[in-house]
DNA sequence: AAATAAAACTAACAAGTGTTAGTTTTATTA
DNA sequence: TAATAAAACTAACACTTGTTAGTTTTATTT
C-alpha cells in the first residue's frame, strides 16, 4: 500500500479548490493556503499548475478506460454491461467524487495531454454506443433513439460527481442498483 | 420586436467564450477581441464583467422559475407536467445553449445575485420533487427512490447544452418527444 | 555528530488582470 | 449644419498571476 506523498497531497487538495471554483479560478496561492505552505514551496514537489490538473484527469480517464475494456470483453449481456457500466461511474465517482469535477469542467485546460484525453473520451463512447445498439439487435433494448439513449445515461452517470458528496450515508452499491433501476426501467408505472 | 442593442452583443459574444473555456479563463480583452474593439470599449456598455455573467445567468434562471410556475399551475397529469418540463428545458436551451453553460457551470461566480440565483434553483427543484412525489402518490409512477429519479433526470436535462450545438438538424418538439420517452419509459424492452 | 536529502522559506520577475480617465471619432437628431 | 449622443480610442493604474532563484530550516541517513 503505497504512502501519500506530499505530491498526492498537493493533488488532493488541488481537486477539493478545483470542484468548487474551478481550475481557472484557483490560484497557487490558494492551493498553498489550503496547505498551510507558500507558493512557491509547492514547486519542490510539482512542476506546474497545468501538472496538477493533468495529474487528477488523465489518472480518472485511464480508471475509466481500463473499466470499459474489462465490460467490453467480458461476455454477458448488453444489459448486465449497462449495469457494470454504472457500478463504474458509482464507484470511481464515490472514490474521487472532486477530481470527478475537474474531469468534466476542466478538461479543456488541458494542454500537454489535451489529444490523449479527447481519445480515451471518444473511444469510452464509442464502447458505450456500441453496447447500446448490440443490446438493441439482440431485443434486449427498446428500438428508441440510440443517441439519445447514450446522451442521457451518459449525462446522468458524468454529474454524479455533483450529487455524491452530498449523500452523507452512501452505500455505493444500492446507489448504482437504484439508479440502474431508473435509467434502465423508467419512472411510469 | 426589440432590437439587440450592443449590450446584449456583448452578453451574447462573452456566452459563446464562457462556454469555451469558463467565465475565469476569458477576459475582457477575449471578449472585446472577438467583438473587434478594445477591451476599454467594452465599459460604455456594461458596467464590470461580473454584470455580464449575472445578465446571462439570472435571465436564464428566471425563464425556468416562469416556466415552473405555469406547469404547477396547470391541471394536467403529473406525467404530462414530466413532459411539460422536459420541453421546457429543450426549448430554453436550444435557444440558448451558450448561456445554458454558464448557468451550469459558472453559477458560483456570481457575487451580488448568487443568493438570489440559489433560490430560484432550490425552488425549482423542490417544485420537481413534488411532481415526482404525487405522481407516486397518484400511482401513475413507479414507486422507486425519488432523489434517484429526479436527479437522473433533471441532470440530463442540464446537460443538453452539451448536447444540442451538435446536432446540426436540431428539432426540438421531436428531440424533446425522444427525450421524454427515454427518461420516462426507459430503455429495457 | 556529520552529511545528505527533503521541504519549507523570502524576494522578486515579467506578464496579464479588471477597470478608470480623458479624448477622439462616428452616428443621430434638431 | 450645428449640436448632441453613442461608441470607439489611447494610456495608464493598482493588483494578481504562475513561476524562478537562492537560502534556510527540518528530517533522515551514515
Amino acid at each position: 500500500m503505497r504512502t501519500e506523498t506530499r505530491k498526492d497531497e498537493i493533488i488532493k487538495t488541488s481537486a477539493i479548490l478545483f470542484k468548487e471554483k474551478g481550475f481557472s479560478a484557483v490560484t497557487m496561492r490558494d492551493i498553498a493556503k489550503a496547505m498551510g505552505i507558500k507558493a512557491a514551496s509547492l514547486y519542490n514537489h510539482i512542476s506546474s499548475k497545468q501538472e496538477i490538473l493533468s495529474d487528477i484527469i488523465i489518472s480518472l480517464a485511464e480508471e475509466f478506460t481500463i473499466g470499459m475494456e474489462h465490460i467490453m470483453s467480458s461476455k454477458s449481456t448488453n444489459i448486465k454491461k449497462l449495469n457494470s457500466i454504472v457500478e463504474l461511474h458509482v464507484n470511481i465517482t464515490s472514490s474521487n467524487a472532486y477530481g470527478m469535477a475537474s474531469l468534466n469542467n476542466d478538461w479543456m485546460h488541458l494542454e500537454d495531454n489535451l489529444d490523449y484525453y479527447l481519445k480515451l473520451r471518444l473511444d469510452y463512447e464509442d464502447n458505450f454506443r456500441q453496447i447500446i445498439e448490440q443490446g438493441i439487435t439482440n431485443n434486449e433494448l427498446k428500438k428508441a433513439n440510440v443517441d439519445v439513449m447514450l446522451f442521457s445515461i451518459l449525462s446522468t452517470l458524468r454529474s454524479l460527481y455533483i450529487w455524491i458528496p452530498n449523500k452523507e450515508d452512501l452505500n455505493p452499491p444500492k446507489l448504482a442498483a437504484d439508479l440502474s433501476y431508473v435509467l434502465l426501467m423508467g419512472i411510469i408505472k
